[in-house]
DNA sequence: GAGTAATACGTTATAACATATCAGTTTGCT
DNA sequence: AGCAAACTGATATGTTATAACGTATTACTC
């Protein structure tokens, strides 16, 4: 079976107008949390949090990779672009989408917080969310009947978006 | 950081003895159940649902690639083993652990259900939980909230189990 | 039991994702 | 300016996963 997702893997054209204005905000209130935190949002790295905005999806480090050549004539190798990304995982101004392998710009840095991501089947678009519900039953799960000690929720949800069902995906 | 989990990455000795009878007992019901749906568990597929219900820990597959190799003298390729883990994934006889590229045998492969995992960051095991509230929050706020159609949630919670917190581990 | 279609496996190559290591550059501080 | 820390460049390599195509096994029909 091949995705429409998979058909148009990764391409960093289909960033829209609302978007761009989205990335601006998200970028801008980076910068400011680092100023605030004494963290350096270097040129890369906030370069690298821009195409995160700018595409609809989540992007591969190697469509990162790919883009960053395109436009700083220099080569970018793997280590510079995963380098960047840890920082921007660390900070909250990115995550990673374990179920993908790809990485997704974070609104609401400010505060620490994790995330519930729902992702496309159809078309890859990916949706974050915050649901307080999830995370404590979560914890209290592992607590309650493990002993179990929670440190990092992954909640990826895969599915149809609304978009793709009118459309009359599957 | 280096966690012990990645000191001792995937050894296939740490079967104990109780994992010894529930790994029987898990590809004895695994044969049941592809006798009833009319699918084959063949000789290749039934040897990787034991290796990692031998586990106790998520193996990845190029353990499984080097276990089968020592033990058919014949060489088994990618393709081989990771034909064979489609297979027991969709057969509900194993499960992949998204965040750490590892695979697991599940229990309860009778009905069709998603998991829940708990993986210590420590040890690296990981313990199945079968959670319907967690399922139909996140049903919930995906049809409410984005008009998105749930089909595979991703849920594997990092963290320390209980164990490893008695052992003084963070 | 021979023919045949479907399913599963073997083999080679390669794609896709990620990190180790060490050298060079920039930044912030005194 | 001088120095240490932080960041980036560059090469190589490790790790995970799939494409493509051929062979072998199985199940089914006659």
């Amino acid at each position: 079976m091949v995705r429409d997702a998979d058909r148009h893997p990764e391409a960093l054209s289909g960033a829209s107008c609302a978007g761009q204005s989205q990335a601006n905000d998200g970028v801008a209130q980076a910068a400011e949390l680092c100023r605030a935190r004494g963290v350096r949002l270097t040129a890369l790295r906030q370069r690298v949090l821009e195409l995160l905005w700018e595409s609809s999806r989540p992007l591969g480090a190697y469509a990162l990779i790919e883009a960053l050549k395109s436009e700083q004539d220099r080569p970018v190798g793997p280590p510079t672009v995963y380098r960047a990304l840890d920082f921007l995982t660390s900070e909250g101004f990115a995550s990673k989408i374990e179920s993908r392998n790809a990485y997704v710009a974070c609104a609401h840095p400010e505060r620490a917080h994790h995330c519930i991501f729902f992702i496309c089947n159809e078309c890859g678009q990916s949706v974050e969310m915050e649901d307080q519900r999830v995370e404590q039953l979560l914890a209290e799960d592992g607590a309650r009947r493990l002993g179990f000690r929670m440190t990092r929720p992954v909640v990826e949800v895969a599915g149809t978006c609304r978009d793709c069902i009118a459309a009359g995906h599957p």
